[in-house]
RNA sequence: GGGCGCUUAGCUCAGCUUGGAAGAGCACCUGGUUUGCAACCAGGGGGCCGGGGGUUCAAAUCCCCCAGCGUCCA
């Protein structure tokens, strides 16, 4: 059997079939004898426009999907599956991810790798999920969301250990009992067409759920893994059998509502209320009306979203040629529309359609505490935001972002589940909105400068402009023709083609920048076992002994790849394994441990696959051996981790649950703590964060220490706990400052918060768009902070004898008077060239008609210019000048008054050249204006003797 | 994570391709003309041209590094 197909007694037993589409050449299985495609052909159209196959849901809405969502959660809790809370739309337990793209990545990489067990087996759950790959088709092909809930049922089995839950068969059973017998969906409707699936190193034979013409659900059977000994080779890679192997479904919510409603298209059907406040916003019945179009409005959107079921309508699909296509399948369709016609119609509402979906995204990713950003999630969020805002300005719709939003978590959304609020969302959507003004206001500078060039009556722009303003600016080339328009260029127009190109662009961008990054491991832990990590019994021990079992010497590459801290202030040659020990290894963003191992100093100390490595100045020999931690620098590292905990903890309960960790740092000197916050901090809010973290110091609150197994952390705490990143392993150890902070945490940390003693945020900054960096400083770097602030104060003002108090008014006056003098200088300077030039006997010589000024200045370069000015200026006064100045190394300028005999007689750059080598340097310029400079000052005086030889004065 | 761009007067931005005295508009100050809603005329003050290296006789301008900001793609 080839892999992929799918052989179950339940085929037999229900009557099905397996056959070859007759339009995609796949193998698909029916009941219905009659069928030759597969369902999802090209020659597949949606059968269910009008008349839905889904009966018993009249609703609309999020009625309809709250209705679905427990149809489906509820048959399946029936049926032995535990239901499941979805997980939030950001995902924040991968890093390999930003968003929650399915149901299965819930799960990954920590369940589907075996490492923790899943929550619950067999499970039913229904995801909301985002996915921005196909962003741009939505809103126009009347199916494509980028926000939806993925439904699903999961099942995780070990065939080996005997434990199987259910396989293929079980699973089409479940699938096919509920949509034919309890939701009634014709059972000859429904085909089940093979599409094995592989992808992100696993793989599995797969069937896909089509009915009416729709895919509904996929069933995927994740039972391969990527291995060069297995032996199932697919798109040429070789796979293995798995030990865990995976039921992972999904079931679009969404669509399941499309086949309920039957409505032109999905958006209708989940988002109704929006749809109809938008078009009424917009004016749309009118607008259509306006348009006269020569066949009936509602025949021809039916029409069309008939024709987009059909037509694939993907990323970078350029839309003219798209409008094309349609419009000639509506003339086979026996309506006659042109594509401008077509274009005015179906422009306009497919943003009226992609606003609400956006929204939803916009409104979960941001209930989730996500801040925008320019880069990483934050961005996706940006992107949303900014889409919309497009699309509302190109409706023309007189409300603001905050408003969409605000109606659409009214109608569409139960915001008491986010942990992010109402009035959080609308603030950070203002300040969205106000930062897409901003850009389009830089944007209509950007444009201007670009097109300067280009004559008022062009009609295109050239693509290497409009490519380089929509890559830098964030300006579509639509914007910047509509901008243009503005400005001048009234009949500059988008080429046709041209958003294609630019899809291609970036895809070949995309290709060529995908270079997969391995972190390589810097240590070679082969033959050590996981070193004992006893700093967590007791983090106030700081001597222990040990035996040594492996040293060896710090290779060049190794150094390098350290990257070690400013800290670490001696440099290390060798690496040390021991059986256990009390040396804190860098990890969390506290800094590694310093001390001493027998003879030898630890510089600092690292780990890597759960073996430490205690990096020292010298070898040291195995066997026994004792160590002592410098408990000084531990103690300093424990103060700024715990406060630092404590900082995140009062930032969130102060500016909103929107505040994560974006990272931190924990060192002997200073720590630092980013926070992600949607505008900048003040002072004032930084000093009410100061005063409450010092509270809790002061309160003596407990800090708890557990260790807790994955799920029960999850289950306890939630996802907060994930500030430092997504947790690694199974056992997770949980630091708990009373109600205060929570959060899964490697550090070493007080027992107490009063054993901190004080802290002060001593710096703020922004580090990226949305975060925030607090410098802080703890316990005794708290007290040496205020002592060395003291110290700059009285050694600046003892400078300026004065006392510190009067410092600001003292350096300010000081530094105004220096200001002022500077002017004094440069005006008597200007005085002084105008002396000279005016008395006009100075070193001046007239000789044929001509005045030539050979002579050495004062000043600077600036001052020479002025004075040949002076000179040069007049054209009764045909003049030829050489000033020298010994300024700067010895500079030298060669003039001549332009239009004058002067200037047809010599040539400045000649004059220039020939001179300059007396002052070992250089120079040009133009025929009357040259200027050099050189490096021997003192040659000035030679260089002019020679200047006026070369005249013959 | 990757690419590209930007950083110049209090503000908004030119100048950089091709190195040669740092510019415009707005705002500000002085004087005049007016006293009707972004008034006008004349004059003036105000710049480490983001930071650090390099090339060069000479760098806002060319090269390298760093930082901040923006933007696009993942």
């Amino acid at each position: 059997m080839a892999f992929g197909e799918i052989h179950i007694p339940y085929w037999e037993e229900a009557g099905f079939t397996r056959r070859t589409c007759r339009v995609t050449g796949q193998f698909f299985w029916s009941r219905d004898s009659e069928r030759d495609t597969c369902g999802d052909s090209v020659e597949d159209p949606y059968t269910f426009i009008g008349k839905p196959i889904i009966e018993g849901f009249p609703m609309r809405g999020k009625e309809l999907k709250d209705a679905m969502r427990e149809m489906f959660l509820s048959f399946f809790e029936q049926r032995n599956h535990e239901r499941m809370a979805p997980y939030p739309v950001i995902a924040r337990w991968r890093d390999d991810i930003h968003l929650t793209i399915a149901s299965i990545a819930d799960f990954q990489p920590h369940v589907t790798s075996g490492m923790v067990p899943p929550p619950a087996n067999p499970l039913g759950i229904s995801q909301p999920c985002i996915r921005l790959t196909d962003v741009a088709a939505v809103g126009r092909s009347g199916r494509h969301l980028s926000t939806f809930e993925m439904m699903a049922h999961h099942a995780f089995n070990r065939p080996n250990d005997g434990d199987m839950v259910y396989w293929i068969d079980q699973c089409v059973r479940y699938c096919d009992e509920m949509l034919s017998k309890h939701l009634g969906i014709n059972p000859a409707e429904i085909t089940y067409l093979e599409s094995p699936w592989s992808g992100g190193g696993n793989a599995g034979p797969a069937l896909e759920v089509i009915v009416g013409g729709l895919e509904l659900a996929t069933l995927v059977f994740m039972n391969l893994e990527e291995h060069e000994e297995g032996d199932v080779e697919i798109k040429g890679l070789r796979y293995r059998e798995m030990e865990l192997q995976i039921i992972d479904t999904g079931y679009g919510l969404e669509r399941f509502c499309w086949a309920a409603a039957g409505t032109p298209t999905i958006y209708e059907a989940i988002y109704p209320e929006s749809v109809d406040w938008l078009k009424s916003l917009a004016g749309f019945e009118k607008m259509v009306s306006e348009l006269d179009l020569s066949v009936e409005t509602d025949v021809l959107l039916g029409e069309l979203s008939r024709l987009a079921g059909i037509l694939n309508i993907d990323v970078g699909t350029d839309v003219d040629s798209l409008y094309s296509i349609l419009s000639e399948r509506l003339v086979e369709s026996g309506l006659d529309v042109p594509v401008g016609e077509l274009k005015r119609l179906t422009e306009p509402l497919s943003g009226i359609y992609a606003i609400p979906d956006h929204m939803h995204a916009i409104c979960n990713m941001l209930g989730d505490g996500l801040v925008p950003s320019n880069t990483k999630a934050g961005y996706l969020v940006r992107m949303l935001s900014r889409r919309v805002c497009r699309m509302k300005d190109d409706l023309d719709l007189d409300v603001s972002l905050a408003e969409l939003a605000a109606h659409h978590i009214d109608t569409h959304l139960d915001y008491s589940g986010f942990v992010q609020s109402r009035e959080g969302t609308l603030a950070i959507l203002s300040l969205e909105e106000q930062r897409y003004h901003e850009m389009l206001r830089k944007g209509e500078a950007a444009v201007r400068t670009a097109l300067r060039g280009l004559p008022q009556d062009v009609t295109e722009a050239p693509d290497e402009i409009l490519f380089r303003l929509a890559e830098e600016r964030g300006l579509n080339p639509d914007m910047v023709a509509s901008i243009a328009n503005e400005a001048g260029w009234t009949k500059l127009d988008v080429r046709v083609g041209f958003a294609a190109d630019m899809a291609a662009r970036n895809a070949e961008r995309t290709k060529a920048a995908a270079t997969v990054r391995a972190s390589s491991d810097l240590f070679d832990s082969e033959g050590f076992s996981a070193t004992a990590l006893d700093y967590y019994q007791d983090t106030k021990l700081t001597s222990f002994d040990a035996s040594v079992l492996g040293c060896s010497k710090l290779t060049k590459a190794q150094l390098e790849g350290l990257n070690l801290s400013s800290e670490v202030s001696i440099s290390p040659t060798h690496s040390v394994v021991m059986d256990r020990t009390l040396f804190y290894p860098e990890g969390g963003g506290q800094l590694g441990d310093q001390g001493t191992l027998g003879e030898a100093t630890v510089a600092d100390t690292r780990i890597e696959n759960g073996v430490v490595y205690h990096l020292t100045d010298g070898p040291v020999q195995e066997g026994s051996i004792s160590g002592v931690v410098d408990w000084e620098r531990r103690r300093q590292l424990m103060d700024h981790h715990t406060a630092v905990h404590i900082v995140g903890g009062s930032a969130r309960a102060l500016l909103g649950p929107h505040v994560w960790q974006a990272g931190s740092n924990k060192g002997e000197r200073y720590a630092r703590i980013d926070l992600t916050h949607y505008k900048r901090l003040t002072r004032d809010e930084i000093d009410s964060i100061e005063d409450q973290a010092n509270e809790i110091i002061t309160s003596n609150s407990i800090v708890e220490k557990l260790v807790l197994d994955r799920a029960e952390a999850d289950a306890r705490f939630g996802f907060e706990l994930y500030q430092g990143g997504p947790p690694k392993h199974s056992e997770i150890r949980v630091i708990r400052i009373g109600d205060h902070d929570v959060q899964a945490c490697g550090g070493t940390h007080h027992d107490d918060t009063g054993q901190v003693g004080e802290l002060r945020i001593i710096r703020a900054s922004q580090v990226q768009d949305g975060v925030e960096r607090l410098q802080i400083v703890a316990g005794e770097t708290a007290r040496e902070h205020a002592r060395a602030q003291e110290r700059l104060l009285s050694e600046s003002s003892e400078v300026l004898g004065v006392s510190p108090e009067d410092l600001p008014g003292a350096v300010s006056r000081f530094f105004d008077e220096w200001k002022s003098q500077q002017k004094k200088i440069e005006a008597l300077e200007a005085e002084i060239v105008r002396l000279r030039t005016s008395g006009g006997g100075d070193g001046a010589v007239d000789k044929e008609g001509i005045r030539y000024a050979v002579m050495e200045v004062g000043g600077d370069i600036k001052a020479l210019m002025t004075m040949l000015t002076q000179l040069t200026r007049d054209p009764q006064k045909p003049t030829l000048a050489v000033l020298g100045t010994r300024d700067g190394g010895g500079k030298i300028i060669v003039a001549s008054t332009e239009g004058t005999s002067a200037a047809e007689k010599h040539d400045a750059t000649e004059i220039l050249r020939a001179i300059s080598g007396h002052i070992d340097g250089g120079g040009g310029g133009s025929t009357t204006l040259a200027q050099g400079g050189g490096s021997n000052p003192d040659g000035i005086p030679a260089a002019l003797d020679a200047a006026r030889e070369l005249l013959g004065l």
